[in-house]
DNA sequence: TAACAAATGTGAAAGAAATAACAATAAAAT
DNA sequence: ATTTTATTGTTATTTCTTTCACATTTGTTA
């Protein structure tokens, strides 16, 4: 089974966060046109991303919006689930931590961790935080594959190379410390204050 | 002057971020390689991206460190400055509140909105939070541009609609909630769980 | 039953972004 | 003074992504 370009799995996760919210709206059908409208994107768009999961819809009537969500599931998601940790229990990571635990039930959200031995013990949304020192350990006993890094800057580097130390295998990086990591690892950076920056130049731009 | 691709835009705010950091570990002078390397791309797109901006280096020496932050800054702040408002202060928003505030001299948090009569006057790193009822008036008189998103899904649309019919021209939208606005209006939508499914898949397709 | 309509799936075309290739430049080495 | 070297700026090429255009499908209408 071929690997999906990076974008369609962008929009596929985007697309199952919006059909969700139809079942919950008792939606059974969705046409292409109309989750092309939710998401501002084309329809023709939609389709040839669907058509990549070789997903067809029911004659006029669209997309069956369960099914999608399970085939998408099926592309998007390891059977078993995931396993993922979240490094660093200040605003932001306490923040991610209670907005991430049970969002997607393949990915779960098993370990938090933090320098600060008065978050020890701590529990947010029913999850653990952990000293630093034991992230070897939690993180081979739990399995965890993936790692959320929200520490302070000056940490960063330091806790990404424990990470792939302890044997994960995806780092999602909040601060704004480039990361080096070995090619078995997959790396995704994201800043917010680019976004930020991004809307205030197009802002500008509109002006004139 | 010409607009800018929206990848190159999001790099030079990359660049920036990255030289400032530089600038205080004195370095003066940076080659295309270096600064590709710690971005993780190639020389070749630095360049590019500089050659956009009609920035040219300093013979075998690379390019002025501090000259090339002056030059991004020409072209993606607006001379005056942006002034920026947070709505919807829990958890994320809080945290936005605390890291944007002094990030960028240009990109000014100047008012926190809340639902909340208890976070009524609160402040965060010495921005004043009002309740969200004066949002026009407040967003007027302070010429605010740019409105950050963070309340509950179920706030979002209506929140957006406020923002809109208040003046402001820009939005970047952090709730999974897709938001219609106007074509004078940029949208700039970004969602967590879509970088850590990125990450998720990606993983496990390495895995193979 | 024939014409029409609504929507899909997809090959081909266009557009955007990244990479390669290389001439130009001037410092450093011989 | 000549050759070598490092690095740039830019054109050309390639690759990736989106959009166009349209034949196809089957329900609906006349
Ligand atoms: N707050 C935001 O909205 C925001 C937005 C974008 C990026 N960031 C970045 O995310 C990071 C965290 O931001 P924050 O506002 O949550 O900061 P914070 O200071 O509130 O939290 C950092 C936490 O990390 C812990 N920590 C420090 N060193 C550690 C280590 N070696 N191992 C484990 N834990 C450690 C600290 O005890 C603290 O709890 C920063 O790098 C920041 O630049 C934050
Ligand atoms: N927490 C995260 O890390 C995270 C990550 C991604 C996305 N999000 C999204 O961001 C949003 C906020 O998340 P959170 O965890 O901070 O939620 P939260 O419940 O902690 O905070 C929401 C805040 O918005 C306020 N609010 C409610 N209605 C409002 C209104 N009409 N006008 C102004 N303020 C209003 C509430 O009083 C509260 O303070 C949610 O939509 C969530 O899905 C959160």
């Amino acid at each position: 089974m071929d690997t999906l370009p990076g974008k369609t799995v962008e929009r596929l996760s985007q697309y199952r966060r919006r059909l969700l919210n139809l079942v919950e709206e008792n939606v059974e059908y969705i046409f292409s046109h109309e989750l092309a409208a939710i998401l501002h994107i084309t329809a023709v768009q939609v389709r040839r991303d669907l058509m990549l999961l070789g997903f067809s819809s029911v004659y006029r009537k669209g997309y069956p919006v369960k099914k999608l969500i399970e085939v998408i599931g099926q592309r998007l998601d390891s059977e078993s689930g995931q396993n993922v940790a979240i490094i660093g229990m200040g605003n932001l990571g306490t923040a991610l931590a209670s907005y991430l635990t049970g969002l997607r039930p393949k990915l779960r959200i098993v370990a938090l961790f933090d320098i600060d031995e008065n978050k020890k013990g701590l529990k947010i949304g029913g999850v653990k935080c952990y000293h630093v020192s034991e992230m070897g350990k939690v993180i081979k006993s739990k399995k965890i594959s993936i790692g959320v890094v929200t520490v302070p800057q000056t940490s960063a580097k330091k806790v990404a190379s424990q990470l792939i130390k302890s044997g994960i295998k995806g780092i999602l990086n909040f601060t704004h410390i480039p990361l080096e990591v070995p090619s078995d690892v997959y790396l995704e950076e994201y800043d917010m204050i680019t976004s930020l920056e991004k809307v205030a130049y197009f802002v500008k731009k509109k002006k004139k």
